[in-house]
DNA sequence: TGCAAAATAGCACGATCGTTCTTTTTATTT
DNA sequence: AAATAAAAAGAACGATCGTGCTATTTTGCA
């Protein structure tokens, strides 16, 4: 209930339920755990500037300070990194913007929220892409596990973003007779056209851009912009 | 005034201009261009399915029966071929979307014209992706010559579009007071939300919903749809 | 038809890729 | 502290990459 796809979240992946109050992280996470949990940071930072195709296990090792192999053996394949890459990056979605979301009232205020943190992360103040969009330009029409990944952590997050439209017509903040999928078509062309124009062209302005879009599906319901 | 960038188009580059009417193409195009030409449409069929950078020479030399070294001394570099290949994009975007465009009265039918096609382009019965977008999340930031030609490439076809929006708004099928520069933005989005549904989440009915966005942004104003 | 030039092929190079196997180092537990 | 398991490194593999150099073939023209 609580979470992006209604599903209790596996928060962590300890071993062992364990938990220690010291300070040094948490005793249940293995020394081979935590460098893992840092490979793959380090690997998501790359893939939001190189792609998860422009991911290789050499530079990950670069930047790790690790051997090749050593950073090969945490994940058996450069897919089940990739794979690892996409999950973390899901996971980092739900922290900064669906989680934020949630703790505004339910309906459009909450949509609203939505909306704002999710152009801040995609053309946000840090400089890096969105490995949801750029991967589904890399993996259109490319089959296997990575795309499956890929898939299924964009189609929970869009679904995530439709139950809020939902809720908000539900609310009778939109008309009844609205279209709710119709309306998180349009959000997410406004996201799109915002990374695209904001990240790869340079514009200045696409955020403003973004938001008034967002104001003019409101007001096409005669809703006031906040 | 009848280009896509209000200037001349170099229609052919055919080192003398004189054409003979045989039937075999023409008698000026030596053989290296036209082999040339063909590798260049090949490499652009495998970059639509790949990206651009995921074209190797290799692979252009397999599927032309080249070896690579012919292949590549036709270019000298492979930046080179991918800055061929946007290039040959760019044309065949011109054919396919804004010379039939062009045919229609100017103004909204215009527009209307120039969305449908694009729309048919980017998610067409033809099953290839847009190297506008696939291109866009490679090289956001990448810097180059071939990220140089794609942000060229896309910068006057967008400024084809906001020029449409602006007829458009002349010749008062939009208000005075309204932004053809949102207008332009939101339309784009439109065709982003159309790429990414269709092609990467293999979604029916995307169009249709393109269509409807498109619709929605005409009604805004008080126009109903055609 | 012969000659020069253009087009293409062949081959090798250094680099990087993902992956495997073996050895060494580091952590954890008894 | 010794024993055991886990983690990391090292070295090598076959493959592919872009590119340069040289030879061969094909083309266009006198």
């Amino acid at each position: 209930m609580n979470t992006i796809n209604q599903l209790p979240l596996r928060r962590s992946v300890e071993p062992t339920s364990v938990e220690t109050s010291s300070g040094t992280e948490s005793r249940a996470m293995l020394k081979g755990q935590q460098t893992k949990a840092a490979i793959v940071e380090a690997a998501m930072g790359l893939a939001t500037h190189l792609g998860l195709e422009g991911l290789s296990i050499g530079v990950v090792a670069e930047v790790t300070h690790m051997s090749k192999s050593g950073v090969f053996a945490h994940f058996g394949s450069r897919e089940e990194l990739q794979i690892s890459v996409v999950r973390e990056y899901f996971n980092q979605f739900e922290q900064e913007v669906f989680y934020p979301a949630l703790e505004a009232p339910r309906g459009l205020p909450r949509l609203r929220v939505l909306f704002d943190k999710w152009m801040r992360l995609v053309a946000g103040e840090v400089q890096a892409g969105c490995i949801f969009i750029s991967g589904a330009a890399e993996f259109d029409d490319r089959p296997g596990p990575v795309r499956d990944a890929l898939v299924g952590s964009v189609k929970t997050w869009l679904a995530a973003v439709h139950r809020s439209v939902l809720q908000a017509k539900e609310m009778g903040h939109f008309p009844a007779d609205s279209d709710e999928s119709q309306i998180a078509f349009e959000l997410h062309g406004l996201i799109l056209a915002l990374h695209y124009e904001a990240r790869f062209l340079k514009n200045a302005g696409s955020i403003e851009r973004s938001n008034t879009g967002f104001d003019h599906i409101l007001a096409r319901y005669g809703i006031k912009p906040s």
